[in-house]
RNA sequence: GGGGGCGUAGCUCAAUUGGUUAGAGCACCGGCCUGUCACGCCGGAGGUUGCGAGUUCGAAUCUCGUCGCCCUCGCCA
């Protein structure tokens, strides 16, 4: 069957037998096609109706589909068009023929199809509709709940569908950015092994081996590797991940990577080839120009000073280091601090000055959410420090002025614990908050960074045992291997690897990593996180093999789509640029995913389900 | 698992803070209307106040429990 290029079919490829089910009417154009230069044309158009206005005698609708709306007259000359106008309620699927016309009632300068209208001599109701509990252009003010369970309501409106395009071309073009750079993309398994590390899995129960699962994957990652083992050099996928964990606004159990892997390079090259794909979206979907290159920033350094290993660079309000200078202080607070090996930093919040006690003290209540004890702060007022802990700062004014380029009008909120990872932490949190609150982000502004030199784990003092940073196959860096055969704490601490991620705008677009080649290095990783040789070669054995066998040097990444397409749409909600998306307790309120089993289905799969009581209750 | 917010007609909201028969706009139904574009006018129907207990002469309102949705901490190699 041929099709126009606007996906509308020819006439004459239309079926010669149409049954009671086919429309009689083919439409010719859709509904944002027509202007001033169809005037006279006979055209056939199908869609649903946005809106009428029955005035009596002359009847209007607005007819409406995905590409926009065009207003449809019935006049009463058309006896039967007319009639059939009567009826017509909102959402009802309809197609109409008529001639395009100008109209007399002047031009509506809302649509853009504004200046023509189509007289309808012939109209068929192909569906008619339920009253609807929304309609398209009421849902932006409509619960997201009642959204969600009429997703299909909710995805008529023009942003919805606009997102799904956006979305759409968003995957259209890495494709084929990465396909001209000589990538295959290949489907890995979902069905897969289930790995100790990592988020908790989402379990498929096996019928064919009683008692055993299945895991669906949280990447990719072992498979990609395991591809450039058998040759492939250049590897993507746009492709479903799953992590059992709690969604936030950001986040879904379920979501997109763009996955790519390559052989035979180095940091540096998966980090142009990506960037170039970056590059090239934002050039095409949002008419924006990347900075070339996007600037690196060490993983320290971001620590340092943004308190955040995705530290948002649109607007300053670094994290200044006052251990020096508050140390010549009594404040117990924080020579205790200093005394157990922690540090004293401060951001200084301009004109921060005219917080009231109340909103200081709501700062101090977002810091203990973040691990903080308190959150001593101190104006500047006159040159000298007033409030908060200014007696005890009393004796370094002028040094503590000095340090943070504090002004007159000014808030220091300090960050203060043993741990300086605690410190960076909570007024890192705090600055970004803060400069939310405080409007100094310009809209329209997209920062670019990568943060490199990643540690290649961290000490987590809960489990006692040391964790990936970013997970088990990242590569050390070379000149740091050697270290792997320490068991000195703080040489293990310093072992940077070779990962990599890209931010925006304080958020994490994507990460990667060059990955381990060598079984044995791999095997020493895998050492040093606890996961003894046993556990090892039960659970990545095949790894261990596949990389003994003959392993090029390899990399990759992995981009998470839905936040790439968020940031295009300028979202904050990833439902809204998930087609159907799951509420925070995992369930699809359209479809009412998830829902009990028959016994039988458990039976088969040897399940027997302990659920906890639960009191009676309503609904 | 913890903290916070919300839940009244199909939708968006109100209800003088415990007091008559729970209201309005939109949507829906009926009628009128020949140039509207948020069409207009007249009329009508529509409620287990999420659910369940409790307090009270009396509960949308107060208490307890529970369910759902949102934000968030934990969690997310």
């Amino acid at each position: 069957m041929r099709f126009l290029e606007n996906g509308i079919m020819p006439r004459s490829a239309q079926t010669p037998n149409p049954g009671p089910q086919t429309p009689k009417m083919q439409r010719t154009h859709h509904c944002n096609e027509l202007r001033k230069d169809h005037l006279g044309q006979t055209v056939t158009l199908a869609g649903w109706v946005n809106n009428y206005r029955d005035l009596g005698g002359v009847r209007f609708i607005d007819l409406r589909d995905r590409e926009g709306i065009t207003q449809i007259v019935f006049h009463p000359e058309s006896k039967d068009a007319h009639a059939l106008a009567q009826k017509l309620r909102r959402e009802d699927v309809i197609a109409i023929t008529g001639k395009c016309i100008d109209r007399e009632g002047g031009a509506n300068p809302k649509l853009e199809t504004g200046e023509i209208e189509v007289d309808a001599t012939f109209a068929e109701v192909l569906a008619d509709a339920a009253n609807p509990p929304f309609i398209p252009d009421e849902a932006e003010k409509v619960g997201e709940e009642t959204r969600l369970r009429y997703r299909y309501i909710d995805m008529r409106r023009a942003r919805s569908l606009n997102i799904l395009k956006t979305r759409h071309r968003v995957a259209k073009l890495m494709r084929d950015y990465y396909d001209e750079q000589g990538f295959y993309e290949i489907e890995t398994p979902f069905l897969c092994r289930s790995t100790p590390e990592g988020a908790r899995d989402f379990l498929v129960p096996s019928r064919l081996q009683a008692g055993e699962f299945y895991a669906l994957p949280q990447s990719p990652q072992i498979f990609k590797q395991i591809c450039m083992v058998g040759g492939v050099e250049k590897y993507f996928q746009i492709v479903r991940c799953f992590r059992d964990e709690d969604p936030r606004a950001d986040r879904q159990a379920e979501f997109t990577q763009l996955d790519m892997e390559m052989s035979f390079v180095d940091q540096n090259d998966v980090i142009t080839t990506n960037e170039g794909m970056i590059r090239q979206l934002w050039k095409e979907v949002a008419g924006v120009e990347i900075p070339n290159p996007i600037p690196h920033m060490t993983y320290a350094h971001a620590m340092e000073k943004y308190g955040s290993d995705r530290p948002d660079l649109r607007f300053g309000m670094q994290l200044l280091d006052v251990t020096d200078a508050v140390s010549k202080t009594d404040f117990k607070v924080f020579s205790g601090a200093i005394a157990a090996g922690g540090v004293v930093k401060a951001i200084r919040v301009p004109g921060g000055a005219k917080m009231s006690r109340k909103e200081t003290d709501a700062l101090a209540e977002f810091a203990k959410e973040f691990g903080a004890g308190g959150l001593p702060t101190t104006k500047i007022e006159g040159g000298k420090l007033a409030t908060g802990i200014a007696k005890f700062m009393e004796p370094i004014t002028d040094e503590l002025i000095a340090a943070t380029d504090a002004e007159d009008g000014d808030l220091l909120c300090f960050g203060v614990d043993a741990k300086p990872a605690t410190v960076h932490r909570v007024l890192g949190e705090l600055r970004v908050k803060l400069g939310h609150d405080l409007g100094l982000i310009k809209e329209g502004d997209w920062q670019w960074v990568w943060i490199v030199d990643f540690p290649m784990v961290e000490w987590d003092d809960k489990t006692k045992r040391w964790k990936s940073l970013h997970h088990p196959f990242t590569a050390p860096k070379p000149e740091d291997i050697d270290k792997l055969d320490s068991t000195d704490h703080g040489t293990i601490a310093s072992i940077k690897s070779n990962a990599y991620d890209l931010v925006l705008n304080g958020s994490e677009l994507g990460g990667g990593s060059i990955r381990i080649h060598r079984s044995d290095v791999q095997g020493k990783v895998f050492k040093l996180l606890g996961i003894d040789d046993e556990e090892a070669k039960a659970k990545f054995g095949f790894l261990l093999d596949a990389l003994s066998y003959g392993a090029p040097p390899h990399g990759g990444i992995a981009f998470g789509l839905d936040r790439i397409v968020m940031h295009l749409c300028n979202t904050t909600n990833i439902r809204d640029v998930i087609a159907f998306p799951k509420t925070q307790n995992g369930a699809d309120l359209m479809t009412e995913a998830p829902s009990p089993v028959d016994e039988a289905q458990k039976k088969e799969l040897h399940l027997r389900t302990v659920v906890p009581q639960k009191a009676p209750a309503g609904s």
